[in-house]
DNA sequence: AAGAATCACAACCGCCTTCAT
DNA sequence: AATGAAGGCGGTTGTGATTCT
């Protein structure tokens, strides 16, 4: 014997809902509070299902709901969430605590109507191709290696098996999404640049406090400056503030306490403390022009099968 | 000015999970 | 443990408002 059941379906209102209707439910509510809506309909005197009032209070009636036109950065915040966990409009509704993943959904279906119309936000064909991939970077083009400059593995390279050993140290899935302007095209305000480099640095400080993802970190980067081998794991990293140390277990090519990786454009290093046996990574353009790009900003975002678990989004 | 097309969004439908019985 | 409705969620539709032709 399962529950009594909800209601009748049978005389039951459906379609808009009138002003009276609202009142009495909201009186209701006022009350009595929200819940147990397989009863509610009949003690507040609606000829509603118990189901069509809960969508009503929670959509509409609710009090603290944000109604109108989504801000630039509540735009911005859907579409990226969107590419890391797809539909889930719930999950993404959290992170927009007064919308509803009605309204959400909404203006995603009238978003996609206008997407082929535009290239606003250009993203990896990777990640358009893929609405929910896991454990994958995407990183600008531009910014990518050919191989006749690389002496080591290209940034990208890097970044994606950063992200893949992440995911499987902490058993989350996890994303970093970049957005990237070309100069040749018309400007595009909001969709700014970044760097490997900066990337990689900034995943490194926002790490800063969980062991698992640092470790994986640590361990890439042993294993991934010298050759392309993914595998044979080092030693893990100890946390510093924000910045990953680990052992000085690697040496670079050109033979000094600093390690150089990347295209021409780009020079990460790694200090040694030969006192303590620690190397700390600090990635930085060559020119450690930080002011270059004022536009940049970075989104970083880790989910687990269900939910979004953090977001950090920062200008660089 | 009028009809067509598009937009915005509330609400319904059906499926899946949770939970009371 | 089994059952079946409630609750939650995403897909879809219906409709009034707005814009376009």
């Amino acid at each position: 014997m399962g529950r009594t059941p909800c209601c009748s379906h049978e005389h039951l209102r459906k379609g808009a809902w009138t002003f009276q209707e609202d009142q009495k439910l909201k009186a209701y509510i006022h009350t009595y509070g929200p819940g147990s809506w397989r009863t509610l309909p009949n003690k507040a005197g609606l000829e509603r299902c118990g189901k069509s009032c809960r969508l009503r209070w929670f959509n509409y009636l609710r009090p603290g709901i944000k109604r109108g036109r989504l801000t630039k950065e509540e735009e911005h915040t859907i579409i990226t969430l969107h590419a890391l966990v797809g539909n889930r409009w719930s999950s993404i509704a959290k992170h927009l605590p007064k919308r509803t993943d009605n309204e959400i959904k909404n203006f995603w279906n009238s978003y996609l109507k206008k997407k082929n119309n535009n290239n606003y936000y250009l993203l990896d064909p990777l990640l358009t191709n893929n609405p929910q991939p896991a454990a994958t970077i995407t990183t600008p083009t531009s910014f990518s290696s050919s191989a006749s400059q690389l002496t080591h593995q290209s940034t990208s390279n890097l970044l994606n098996q950063v992200a893949t050993n992440i995911a499987a140290a902490t058993r989350t899935s996890f994303q970093l999404v970049t957005r990237y302007s070309q100069q040749q095209q018309q400007p595009q305000p909001h969709v700014p640049s970044t760097s490997s480099a900066r990337l990689l640095n900034k995943m490194a400080n926002s790490f800063y406090g969980n062991e698992a993802a640092k470790a994986a970190f640590s361990r890439l980067m042993n294993n991934g400056i010298d050759d392309e081998q993914v595998g044979g794991y080092g030693l893990g990293g100890v946390p510093t503030g924000g910045v990953v140390i680990t052992p000085s277990s690697f040496s670079d090519n050109n033979n000094n306490s600093s390690w150089q990786c990347a295209s021409s454009s780009e020079f990460n290093y790694c200090t040694t403390d030969s006192s303590n046996s620690t190397s700390t990574f600090s990635f930085l353009d060559h020119n450690n022009a930080a002011s270059a790009h004022d536009d940049e900003f970075i989104q970083i975002l880790r989910y687990d099968q269900d939910d979004i678990i953090s977001i950090y989004m920062q200008d660089l």
